[in-house]
DNA sequence: AACGCAGTTGTACTCTGAGAAACAAGATCG
DNA sequence: CGATCTTGTTTCTCAGAGTACAACTGCGTT
């Protein structure tokens, strides 16, 4: 590896990527797959499995010989999110916000390039829209994505928009940069992002940035509903609500604006 | 290292130490501090961490240099609990648990010689027991850790108590060997365990195994309430409900008893 | 300015981890 | 029913990845 400083180890990555690989896999993997998939021997393949079955971040199928992933995993993942400050400051009004709007109301954070959800609050309708802790969001047209990245500088936003595709989900999505950079702006502007059916249709959402201290963007709150209840002339109300809700939490964590 | 045949991959073993490290740590950790902990040195843990960081594994704190764990775990975990088919089945029966008993319910698998809360129901009621998926429960004196091992085979049982010292949480836990072991012989007969405050004061369980093909116990699943409400005259109708449940789903399962 | 302590980098040696190839055990097939 | 794939597992050996040591940097304290 001429050049190329690599102050990285070769072997953990790839244990790693075993690791994604087992957790992304729908069923079991084998070996041989793991080998190809890596582009290394099967033994290679082989003792890097063994490792992780070894601390729990994989079991072997006793009859096919195959392998899951672990719940070591898991486990490390409730202890992360219990560690997470943000989460524990936001979860009473991540309550307060589904009770006051009848809808689930949501907390993420950007991290490698995604918004993901790190707590949740289902709404006891019976239609009501399911999102997943730990699942990422779309950061071009998710209310809390568009949040996230609203307050970044323009290089930040162009990299984070090249980087996937902008994939379209809906007629409504914006696909295109030059039409989601001034929509950015204006969201920069009245301090709160909505979502009109752009990501699942149907669906509308309403979030705005949490604060930490020095102003920096920590997280964004919001909350989702379909539009049949989450109507454009409620938008207006939800979004004052969401926005104080927010400015609460930022407070609480140290944001004195 | 004589003898001692080790098909595993010694830096991916500390790396995902330091991973775990990093999950179960307070706040952020130190290099200096990951190198003690591990008995490695310094630059050692420098690269396993930098390896970390460049999958998401970990996050380095911008102001401190220190380390965080990073949310990569927490998307894995999510990826995990949604790939497992035990929870699919057991989803709707945990909620219709929840609601026939109005007490909160729960789902745990056994992982590493630990009762692993893999899904779960909230009781509506304002006083109600709090447990998070991925926590462990005590196997000695929970009632969902007391189904899953009463099973098991006496040397099996042995070895589960062993491992952790039998820790007194309340008055009645029971931290003999030789008391639990009888105890765990009339839950395999009459189906079901109570925790009868052994765990918590004031909280009272009620839980049954569930069966797959083949009659092995792969998971369990249980009512928790405070005493107040689950009261020892109520145990038995509660213990009805929840083998019936586990049932249901041990057949869904593809158990045929 | 000198110190201490943190994270970071350069380097040389050594033991680890990589691949090749052989093995065991089931499936699949003619 | 034996031949032949295709699994996961094991053994062997050597290059080089990964390690420890030591030097360096940068920050906060004394």
């Amino acid at each position: 590896m001429p050049g190329k400083t690599n102050y990285e180890v070769r072997s953990l990555a790839r244990g790693l990527d075993v690791l994604a690989m087992l957790a992304e896999a729908e069923g079991t993997v084998g070996v041989t797959e793991v080998a190809e998939s890596l582009s290394v021997d099967k033994s290679t393949a082989f003792r890097l499995l063994n490792t992780l079955v070894g601390q729990g971040f994989a079991v072997q199928d006793e009859d096919s010989r195959r392998y899951r992933a672990g719940l070591r995993i898991v486990q490390l993942s409730r202890r992360v999110l219990d560690r997470t400050e943000l989460r524990a400051v936001a979860r009473p009004w991540l309550k307060q916000l589904q009770r006051t709007t009848g809808e689930s109301s949501h907390l993420a954070v950007l991290a490698q390039g995604q918004a993901i959800y790190v707590d949740k609050e289902d709404s006891d309708a019976g239609l009501n829209v399911n999102t997943e802790i730990g699942r990422p969001a779309a950061l071009h047209c998710s209310a809390i994505g568009k949040a996230l990245i609203a307050e970044l500088s323009p290089e930040e936003i162009e990299a984070f928009l090249s980087r996937e595709a902008m994939a379209r989900y809906t007629p409504r999505t914006m696909t295109a940069p030059r039409e989601l950079v001034p929509h950015l702006e204006s969201i920069r502007e009245q301090g709160y992002a909505v979502d009109d059916e752009e990501f699942e249709p149907g669906v509308r959402c309403v979030a705005a940035p949490i604060r930490g201290p020095g102003g920096r963007v920590k997280a964004a709150i919001g909350v989702s509903g379909p539009s049949v209840r989450v109507t454009l002339e409620r938008i207006p109300e939800l979004a004052a609500t969401v926005v104080d809700t927010a400015a609460r939490i930022s407070q609480l964590l140290g944001y004195s604006g």
